[in-house]
DNA sequence: AACTATTTATAAGA
DNA sequence: TTCTTATAAATAGTT
């Protein structure tokens, strides 16, 4: 949508690229808040240019939204207002155990569970862990749900097929052999166990 | 962009909000693509409708297939039985720690950028998100090839119902109707939508 | 699910 | 970089 149609490709020249990236960027982030606001979800957007910066977009009233927040309260000082919409660029490595122990610190405000001060990476393995419990939970349970259809409807059809088997000897005892019915290949074990263990 | 301006905010009518969810996601996801594409950069998108549905995009494989691996070395490696999640759930401090430190070490090797010991909080979101992203593919196909295996049960079920009515008809036109056969209760419908849908 | 009148995004130019 | 503008693309409302 511009003066030219662009083929979707890289675009090789430096700062026509950067021009582009700057300019979709911002579309893009534009869009993920709309979508957010209009159909009140929440999205997160993560951008990794080369260099490593990080751009970000993220709707979420969860951790994750804390998180950023309080990054974008500490990088930029901007106010602390309850827009959703926050994008930054990080270039700082060196603030970060700071950044990160403070940032531990609202985190246990937020949930209210008191930790102690050692604050290392296995607080937030434990803290990612935890939101992976309640996906690992839910999923774990639909999959169950899958599983016990798989499986009553591997009954059913075993009853059919004995049914058939009755039927059949039935037909043959009758008709003294006389008819031949086409067998049916069924592979009751179509689900390989490594897709369907949860 | 469409007959009147539409104003951002929340849209109260459910089916409405609906429409535009399903049409601005896939134009949120393609201008994701394509500026992934243009600039050549990683670019995750995350949705999580109301439903707790997710819809993702993600760009960069390298990342999400070095977790994808690492996961199945994991599975592959213990018992075949349990999962990675469930297995490593919050009970050992310790473990946790390896795993996430020889994920890092995995992922730093994969990108041949030497990490410090301090691993910041940006760190952890992204890893996060990639984890996440990992997961939610892995899953994604897995519920896909349970739900092919159960519509292809289906189908095996309703062969072998017309085989068992085309057997029943010449048994009863052999038999003169003498035998009654025991109907059987089959309930094709057994998996709720709401569960199946993904 | 398709269509189309409009709005919006943006490529190229200044 | 920023603004402008012609044009492409997205999409709101409609069928």
């Amino acid at each position: 949508m511009g003066r030219r149609k662009l083929e979707i490709k890289r675009i090789e020249d430096k700062s026509a690229r950067q021009v582009t990236f700057s300019k979709r960027r911002n579309g893009l982030l534009k869009k993920a808040k709309e979508l957010s606001v209009l159909c009140d979800l929440d999205i997160g957007v993560i951008i990794y240019s080369c260099r490593g910066k990080l751009y970000q977009y993220c709707s979420s009233n969860s951790l994750t939204e804390v998180l950023q927040r309080y990054h974008s309260r500490v990088e930029t000082d901007s106010s602390p207002s309850t827009e959703v919409c926050e994008t930054q660029a990080q270039y700082s490595k060196y603030s970060r155990f700071v950044t990160c122990k403070e940032l531990l610190q609202i985190v246990e405000r937020e949930f209210e569970e008191p930790c102690a001060d050692e604050l290392s990476v296995t607080d937030f393995v434990h803290l990612e862990k935890q939101f992976e419990a309640a996906l690992v939970q839910t999923r774990a349970t639909k999959t169950h749900l899958l599983l016990e259809s798989i499986s009553s409807l591997h009954e059913k059809e075993k009853m059919l097929e004995e049914e058939k088997m009755v039927l059949e000897g039935k037909h043959i005892q009758i008709a003294g052999g006389k008819t031949k019915t086409k067998a049916v290949a069924i592979d009751l074990n179509a689900i390989p166990d490594s897709r369907t263990s949860e």
